[in-house]
DNA sequence: GTGGAGGAATGGATCTCTAA
DNA sequence: TTAGAGATCCATTCCTCCAC
């Protein structure tokens, strides 16, 4: 269950039903053993037994149910489960088509108190503060000029003032020291300290490129202001672009040679701001040197296709025209501007992926959030079903291929348009059927964390007018360590453990607050013009809205320590069966002496020579175990050295129990499963059996508002398709 | 247990299209 | 007119199968 929204009150027991109708959330834990002798005997034991610990139901502080009954002296009620001293009332019950009437505008905002701006110290921060607080007296014509503008409330929200005062700060000392009268000159700009080989600023940028000749009347100098968070290398995506894009920015730069192009960082952050407070910054620097490309024309034809960027041109330049006539800003310069977007109201928004939280109602069950988001998979006949999810780090593209081997395709008849359904543990622990299969114990702390991911790929089938379901997995893990094995260097697993951590931060918003580069990682990922949507629900009040999921801050992955891979090790693994030496060992014989049983069966490892994880890895060739020398840790083959991990080693017999033994088998000679169910294999990488095809209830986005445009689409398509 | 062949998956580069 | 998403093509990587 993903949510309470229901079109209909849940069925109750009959004689109930014209009774209360209240949404209540439960204010302490609880817990209820069904089976103790005061219970009647018409409801004992009903519980099914996996939602119980212990014998006992237990439910958490905050779990939403509906009381639907209370007794004659409203003592107590029943509520789903709960006594009614312990819930929190809400309002009556609404169905979930009222609720639609009632929901709240994604753009609602309570503003903060306005301010006279004014009174500001300098011409310049007077000036941001107007523009500020003239946009958001404005919000409805912003509305107007981009239907899908729905940030408005990361922009004006509780945080406005907060958002400008950031902007502030941002500013260099020499630009502000240029600008804060409002009365400099282009000289003084280039005065600014630019961009050089030995001098490149780190953090989120707000920059302008400054295209200027020493010799002015060849030709006018001509500016750009725009936003990153890598300023050595946005430079060089400037320049090459300046070479062959026919965008009318770069034809312009390329009247310019190398020298003459300046670029020059306005604003600095060292320490983490949102993305959202960074777009906010580079409109206030476009407005405050007035950077927007200008017209020959004054109007334009509305069935121009550059019409809409014009409307908002033209929008912001009379914004701007206005202010400076009763404010003192009136620089005093004559600049060829080659803006054309507005970062406020930037367009590119025209899919969502959708989040719905799961919902924790009992202690014992396993949640994840679920994110949505329709696709089409691209197809070459005879071919697997590939999809490419894009992400950026605001410089680099990152593409991760989802596939859907052509084995399955055919089998299971998958269509090329559908949902692709993620779904992260919200427990960090390993989704039931996750998309890569990684061991508990690797070169990171948290490593098991990237299994945290399942991915599903879901369609409507028109025939049988049904939502059908297959798991999704990437595969090729389990040889990877292979492939390490044979280069001694572990770049490729990682690549593949990377790539569910990319998706993983993309959905859920997380920021390194410590980024470090050069580690493999990205400070934030987004996927670009496609946001993510956040179901928000406020059960008392029966009402749901979606916002934009927002950014967390998360400390970057720090690399495992041997000590802490090691104490892993034993935590998760170690056992009277499976023996993992932590002195020195420098020879088989002293883990055989090693008899935690104390029942006289050695471990026998004399007659393998090989650890587990080499064992468990030896898919489709055996791996060599060999002992790395080098390593200050003991008893550690190469392979295990690599991941940074004590080796482990498992009597055989157990070895087999513990991994699991289900046909097939990962090797012909060995019982042990190709597709391990046993918790050792969260010793290695394995493989997860896919799961078939499965019938599914209709995406809930569906009835709450989201997709339906695209979901039709994609329905027409099929239709095509036949 | 090893290695090679063949095809599938993935990555890089470039282009085309399109929202609003 | 722009930026970015998709499409497409091509090159490379790497997975699986199979023969020895």
């Amino acid at each position: 269950m993903e949510d309470l929204l229901f079109e209909q009150f849940p069925p109750t027991p009959p004689g109930t039903e014209d009774q209360l109708k209240k949404a209540v959330i439960l204010q302490h834990n609880w817990a209820y053993d069904d089976s103790a002798d005061y219970v009647p005997s018409s409801i004992r034991n009903r519980i099914p037994h996996h939602l119980k610990t212990d014998g006992k139901l237990y439910l958490r502080r905050g779990t939403e149910g509906f009381m639907y009954r209370t007794s004659l002296n409203h003592k107590w009620g029943v509520v789903i489960f709960i006594i009614k001293s312990m819930v929190i009332h809400g309002v009556d019950f609404l169905p979930l088509s009222q609720k639609i009437a009632t929901s709240q505008p994604l753009q609602s905002t309570a503003f903060p108190p306005p301010i006279n701006y004014a009174n500001h110290g300098n011409s310049m921060d007077a000036f941001i503060h107007a523009i500020w607080f003239t946009l958001r007296s404005r919000i409805p014509d912003l509305q107007a000029l981009t239907p899908g503008f729905d940030f408005v409330g990361l922009f004006f929200g509780p945080d406005f003032l907060h958002n400008i005062q950031t902007i502030l700060r941002g500013f260099v000392p020499d630009a502000r020291r240029v600008f804060k009268d409002g009365n400099f000159s282009l000289d003084d700009i280039l005065n600014i300290p630019k961009l050089t080989s030995t001098w490149a600023p780190t953090g989120s940028i707000i920059y302008i490129r400054l295209y200027h000749k020493e010799d002015r009347a060849s030709y006018g100098s001509a500016i750009y202001v725009g936003q990153t968070i890598q300023l050595q290398k946005r430079h060089s995506q400037h320049n090459t672009e300046t070479l062959t894009s026919r965008a009318r920015h770069y034809q312009i730069a390329r009247q310019f040679t190398l020298e003459e192009r300046h670029m020059i960082p306005i604003c600095i952050w060292e320490d983490d701001i949102p993305f959202h407070v960074l777009t906010m910054a580079e409109q206030t620097v476009v407005l405050l040197l007035n950077s927007y490309m200008t017209f020959t024309n004054d109007t334009l034809s509305p069935t121009n296709s550059f019409y809409p960027f014009f409307q908002r041109i033209q929008f912001m330049r009379r914004l701007v025209q206005d202010l400076q006539q009763r404010l003192p800003w009136a620089p005093n310069i004559t600049l060829t501007g080659l803006n054309v977007e507005t970062p406020l109201i930037s367009t590119r928004t025209f899919r969502y992926i959708s989040a719905i939280p799961g919902l924790q109602f009992v202690e014992s069950a396993q949640t994840f959030t679920r994110y949505r988001t329709p696709i089409a998979f691209s197809r070459k006949d005879n071919c697997a079903c590939v999809y490419r999810l894009s992400m950026r780090d605001g410089v680099n593209k990152i593409r991760v291929s989802i596939s859907i081997p052509e084995a399955d395709v055919n089998s299971m008849q998958i269509p090329n348009n559908g949902f692709l359904i993620f779904e992260i543990m919200d427990n960090g622990q390993p989704h039931p059927n996750p998309w890569i299969r990684c061991p508990a114990v690797g070169p990171f702390e948290d490593f098991i964390q990237a299994s945290a991911l399942g991915i599903r790929f879901e369609w409507y089938n028109e025939n049988q007018n049904t939502w059908l379901s297959t798991t999704v997995h990437k595969f090729g893990s389990p040889g990877m360590v292979q492939i390490a094995a044979k280069e001694n260097n572990i770049r490729l697993p990682m690549s593949i453990w990377l790539s569910a951590i990319y998706i993983i931060q993309a959905l859920e918003g997380i920021v390194y607050s410590d980024y470090q580069p050069n580690q493999g990682f990205y400070k934030r990922l987004t996927f670009g013009s496609v946001h993510v949507k956040q179901l928000q629900t406020d059960h008392l009040k029966q009402t749901y809205q979606w916002i934009h999921r927002p950014e967390i801050l998360r400390p970057f992955p720090k690399i495992a320590t041997w000590q802490y891979n090691f104490s892993l090790m034993v935590k998760r693994f170690s056992s009277l069966s499976t023996f993992i030496p932590h002195e020195p060992v420098n020879h088989l014989a002293d883990i055989n002496r090693y008899n935690p049983a104390g029942d006289n069966k050695p471990l026998r490892v004399q007659f393998r020579t090989k650890c587990d994880f080499c064992i468990l890895s030896s898919t489709p060739h055996h791996l060599p175990c060999i002992p790395d020398n080098s390593s200050p840790y003991g008893q550690v083959c190469m392979i295990c050295s690599l991941f940074n991990r004590p080796c482990s080693f498992t009597r055989p017999a157990e070895l087999i129990e513990l991994w699991g033994q289900e046909t097939p088998t990962l090797h012909p000679k060995t019982p042990l499963s190709l597709y391990p169910t046993g918790p050792h294999r969260f010793l290695a990488f394995y493989l997860v059996r896919s799961q078939g095809v499965r019938e599914v209830q209709e995406p809930r986005e569906k009835a709450l508002g989201l997709f339906q445009d695209q979901q039709m689409a994609i329905l027409d398509e099929d239709t095509d398709d036949d």
